[in-house]
DNA sequence: AACAAAGCAGAGCGGTGCTCTTGCTTCCCC
DNA sequence: GGGGAAGCAAGAGCACCGCTCTGCTTTGTT
């Protein structure tokens, strides 16, 4: 429909910054097709799921021949994953928000619940970038390496509360033994989590943890389907539950 | 590469039961035929995946043509249907199996460690099999309701256990008070688990459904990657840690 | 023996990812 | 300013997919 050059030359000098290091028409003109083919793409992922993300489709609907497309992007699986990594650092985005939206940070709890209820709101809101990251992995796609680091960026934001909650909180309730070869394995996540975290909160924190995707992703995946009428509620029990579990202070 | 037909009628009717209603030539040769199909079937899902699953691979595989496939089976989808619900009873037999070993039906502790170690063992056995049944739906493809009660028969051989934990054990330690409007509709659930559960062991019995479920879910699509070394160790521990906090009577 | 049902083979439609060639345009450097 | 290098669009093409339709053969039955 629209070729790429034209658009850009109008709109593209406009808009790069003035300190920028003058970009040519050419430079310019290939970050505006490039934008315009992830835009698409995270249409199509959004609306259709990651079977859905077609490159084809992208050029078909972007006016351009498919061939063209593969000068912006190296294949199908590469787009993806950049769009999986965009979604990982927006979950993280508004997992983040929501923990400094406290007034009270010194209120566990009230973070404890606002970074969960956030992270099921996003679920809901993006099913499907949601079951990118957390369900099954993409048939035929392998998540390279890169997506580990800004995973591990919405983990952080629910892992930050286990420090605190070390701190101010008592001990976690009907403790359980921990075996000695698992307490020497927990090295890596007891240096990404910080100091003062005894092994057996560490532990329940690494349940919780996968409880509470576990929750979403079951709700998300029907397989809760008929379980409970009063999804809201249950989910705010669920996070009541399992702030108690970790031994949080009550209010 | 073998005519069906040809095999049919040499081995087809030997694999007949005597007391079978006498089914004609025809008959046994789209049994044996269709048999086939499902199994290469099941084979492709093993190996590749469900999106590896397709039945111009499986014609090629039986030596005959693609068209020829679809006289057995309505469509992909249908197949893929017909194969996640072999899973979910294979899944349901593992689980009941091995609830069923364990030669002290009262000890309940035993039989829960037995029941789900043997569905994580199953799920590692059949990793695409597992992200089929639980991980997120499979792109382009909507389970029918069809699924809904073979589901329920793997939920069972869990739910199942609550009952006798909620007579022979304790209490729920660190119990959180139960919101009118949820308890009311916990109805369904309460049907289908059985008389004399209270409301926060069923609450909790949900919650470590998804719990159980997420830790297996992390292992298995490399959430948990990095996070400890030996994962047996946690796997058991986190099996221990639920069956406390359902109130599980210790050993 | 005749007939209808069942089954097979092949061609074909529209879709996918991806590659290669061909010609053109822009850029950069001499 | 001119020329070579690099970037780009277009199109054809390959191999794969699900699925359909048309003939033709085989089969079981009447």
């Amino acid at each position: 429909m629209l070729h790429p050059l034209s658009v850009c030359g109008t709109i593209g000098p406009m808009s790069t910054s003035p300190g920028a290091p003058a970009l040519g028409i050419r430079a310019t003109a290939r970050r505006e097709v490039t934008a315009r083919i992830r835009a698409e793409g995270r249409r199509q992922l959004a609306s259709e799921g990651a079977a859905g993300l077609s490159l084809r489709a992208i050029a078909r609907e972007l006016g351009m021949v498919s061939s063209a497309v593969y000068r912006y992007v190296p294949s199908r699986d590469a787009l993806l994953t950049e769009l999986i990594l965009e979604s990982y650092s927006a979950l993280a985005d508004v997992a983040e928000a929501a923990n400094a939206s406290v007034p009270d940070q010194d209120d566990l709890e009230a973070r404890w619940r606002a970074v969960w209820r956030a992270i099921r709101g996003w679920a809901f809101a993006h099913p499907h970038d949601y079951a990118l990251l957390y369900g099954s992995p993409v048939p035929g796609y392998r998540a390279p390496q890169d997506t580990v680091a800004p995973a591990s960026r919405v983990t952080g934001s629910f892992a930050a509360l286990l420090v605190p909650l070390a701190t101010a909180g008592g001990s976690v309730p009907v403790p359980v033994a921990v075996p000695e070869s698992l307490s020497a394995s927990l090295e890596s996540t007891r240096a990404f989590v910080g100091e003062g975290v005894p092994d057996d909160l560490l532990l329940r924190g690494l349940m919780a943890w996968a409880g509470m995707f576990g929750a979403i992703s079951f709700e998300l995946f029907g397989q809760y389907e008929g379980a409970f009428a009063d999804r809201d509620t249950y989910f705010d029990y669920v996070i009541d539950q399992w702030f108690v579990l970790l031994g949080g202070p009550p209010a």
